[in-house]
DNA sequence: GAATTTACGTCAGCCTTGTTGACTTTCCAA
DNA sequence: TTGGAAAGTCAACAAGGCTGACGTAAATTC
């Protein structure tokens, strides 16, 4: 992106009462975009924590465990607890690895993408609403800001996948 | 396939894919808009939920115990577990309405004005300076999606104190 | 003035999801 | 052969959600 003045703050006028603006509605937002996901879940025996580990297994099919704690930042107790529940439930296939075969490569059953749909059909409709009422710029710049937003460590698993054509 | 990047006048042609990662976007940049505070709180005995309630009484002083559970969207019992040990270290301090007496009228000490002070720097500090990376129209951007990704009743919480001075 | 409703507080118990610590099994690699 | 990484498991605990039930004071309504 083009940024003319990288000098200063005296383009961008921040007030406490603006950035106070922003931080309130990161939190309202942030309660819209999972009210959605948690409303079907709640129906279910799972929570957000299920969702999470449904919707990075469904981006990178055949991932393994530890690369899931890395991208969701829990302990390996914690994850294990939620995707125990998953094999358990038939919604997760966890495979030895071929070459390592200390690793499992996790992969989604076809009944765990039926959830996996369910799930992001309606976190999608939200954000497509939200997107169109917007317009491409809001949406390129709401992208911008979350991504200078997050710590760099997150930024790269965030952008791991971005291009995932490979 | 390939994503064609949307730029410029690319009219809402919203893949899936560009919706999952805007989805993600949002994953990522919330953990990073709240680690400064859980990291500041975690050196205390508080939580995230103190958070909340030290921010939302600082922003309207001398607001109700039922206001700030509207705004929070929790119940009554989760908010005064918080709420007490909050009054109980003399962080807030809940006065009897005046005009009904039945009402609690809650505000921060010179205490609790410190702590929130802690936090919301750490946290307007990251915002400043994903704002600034991001530049003022980007800015914009993200306020119009984040509004338009909100439930209507949060929407209102979050317009209704637009007022000071924006 | 009595009855009802409202606002708030509290006790008790449950659930999810996070944590730490300790231990085992498997298996790759030096 | 041995060290250590990867994974799984058991146990215990905490934060912070939830529901239900109950109590009290104050306001409102009948």
């Amino acid at each position: 992106m083009a940024d003319p003045t990288p000098s200063g703050e005296s383009l961008l006028f921040l007030t406490d009462e603006q950035l106070r603006k922003g931080i309130e509605a990161m939190f309202f937002a942030y309660r819209g975009f999972t009210a959605d996901p948690d409303r079907i879940l709640e129906t279910m025996d799972y929570g957000r924590a299920h969702h999470r580990a449904v919707h990075f297994i469904h981006r990178s099919p055949g991932t393994t465990v530890s690369n899931l704690l890395a991208i969701l930042g829990v302990t390996k107790q914690s994850l294990n607890r939620v995707l125990r529940t998953l094999v358990d439930d038939g919604l997760v296939e966890a495979r030895v690895g071929r070459k390592d075969k200390r690793e499992r490569n996790l992969y989604l059953t076809a009944k765990g993408q039926e959830l996996e749909r369910e799930l992001s059909d309606a976190q999608r409709a939200r954000m497509r609403a939200a997107y169109r009422a917007a317009g491409p710029q809001a949406v390129a710049g709401f992208r911008t800001v979350l991504e200078a937003m997050m710590d760099p460590d997150q930024r790269r698993q965030y952008q791991g996948l971005k291009e995932s054509g490979a």
